[in-house]
DNA sequence: CCTACCGATCGGTAGG
DNA sequence: CCTACCGATCGGTAGG
């Protein structure tokens, strides 16, 4: 079976190293001042080399957009399809958006900074996904503002603003550092739905 | 008075066109994307034109970053001065930092994303810069929480999620949007006040 | 501010 | 996975 007799126990191909690889230099230097023989000699083998595996440089990028966008995208149809409170959906949600950046800080720093280096038509179509994403984040506060769950506000301003607090975490979050991942959803979680809910009813309740 | 008798009713010299077409080009494509001739074409002139007026590409971006980590200090200062509440120090920061990016969505974007590029020494100083600001902020917050003004919270938490916000502003700030920069900053200063202070006194007095 | 140019480096290919 | 290499493009200089 060639190909597949020395994997052995590890089951990291070197194709998901380079790309690993790829994903935090990208991250650390950026798309455009990563070259593939910065990425080769971190890898330990020749430039040349890597393309028995990847097709191009861009098609690496790709990969990791695209990638982040459906894990972020299935998370997203998971909270939409059930029929809970808009304010338990919105805190989900911040549940499972840090989740996906604090295992994938450099992916998503990636996804995040480095997408406009897609060429056409990809760049085109990521946008789409992320401008979609966007969309029905927003729909979420729209709908809880409109059933006087939450309290009137600007729901793109606000889905903004969690959007920036979300990705901002990728500047910062670190594996060691002194904040869980659970910790800072709950922190997150708090502050918006705290600015998001009516005066009498402060403390958002769980079930 | 040779250098000064061309300049006109209209100040802008070419030193300075050539530093905001770049800048808006450094955001768009990122530093290490946009190159020379990309910049001289914006312009007008040839690529090997621009060196009359500016000695290397890094020098433009040193000139941005740095120019905008003044402006974030200077005010910054101004408010530390002050003896008012740490809720009134707050607000205002929030609003003199909305307005810095509004006013420079481009430039600020570009200290904020860019100055990595930068070489050493250049790189380390900013950086210190960036984190003595964090700092400072963070001391506002921290004093607020001490003083029992604000609720008992994560001071680094509450910070860094504040800048994330306020930065974030440069991804979809636009000139004719909906949202205008006093709003903005109203916005942000209630989600955050309204977070950080003890829920008998929800809403954050002025004067 | 332009023409003419330089050495370095880039992403990528051929052929093994 | 390597050696050897290609054309394109890069930041920047010389000299006017």
């Amino acid at each position: 079976m060639p190909g597949t007799e020395n994997q052995g126990p590890v089951k990291i191909s070197r194709k998901d190293q380079i790309e690993t690889i790829a994903t935090a230099l990208f991250k650390e230097r950026g798309f455009s001042a990563t070259s593939m023989r910065d990425l080769a000699s971190e890898i330990g083998i020749e430039a040349a080399s890597i393309y028995a595996h990847v097709r191009s440089k861009e098609e690496i990028l790709q990969s990791v957009c695209f990638k982040m966008a459906h894990e972020f995208f299935k998370e997203l149809e998971q909270i939409e399809k059930q029929a809970d409170t808009h304010t338990e959906k919105l805190r989900q949600l911040i549940a499972v958006h840090v989740n996906i950046i604090t295992r994938n800080v450099a992916a998503s720093a990636v996804f995040l900074n480095e997408w406009r280096h897609l060429s056409e038509p990809y760049a085109s179509d990521f946008l789409q996904l992320r401008e979609q994403y966007e969309q029905r984040l927003r729909a979420i506060v729209r709908q809880g503002i409109a059933t006087g769950e939450f309290v009137p506000s600007d729901a793109r301003f606000v889905t903004r603003t969690l959007l920036s607090s979300l990705n901002g975490i990728t500047q910062w979050y670190k594996l060691d550092g002194e904040l869980l991942p659970e910790a800072i959803a709950q922190n997150i979680g708090d502050l918006f739905l705290k600015g998001l809910m009516s005066h009498k009813d402060d403390r958002p309740k769980y079930h």
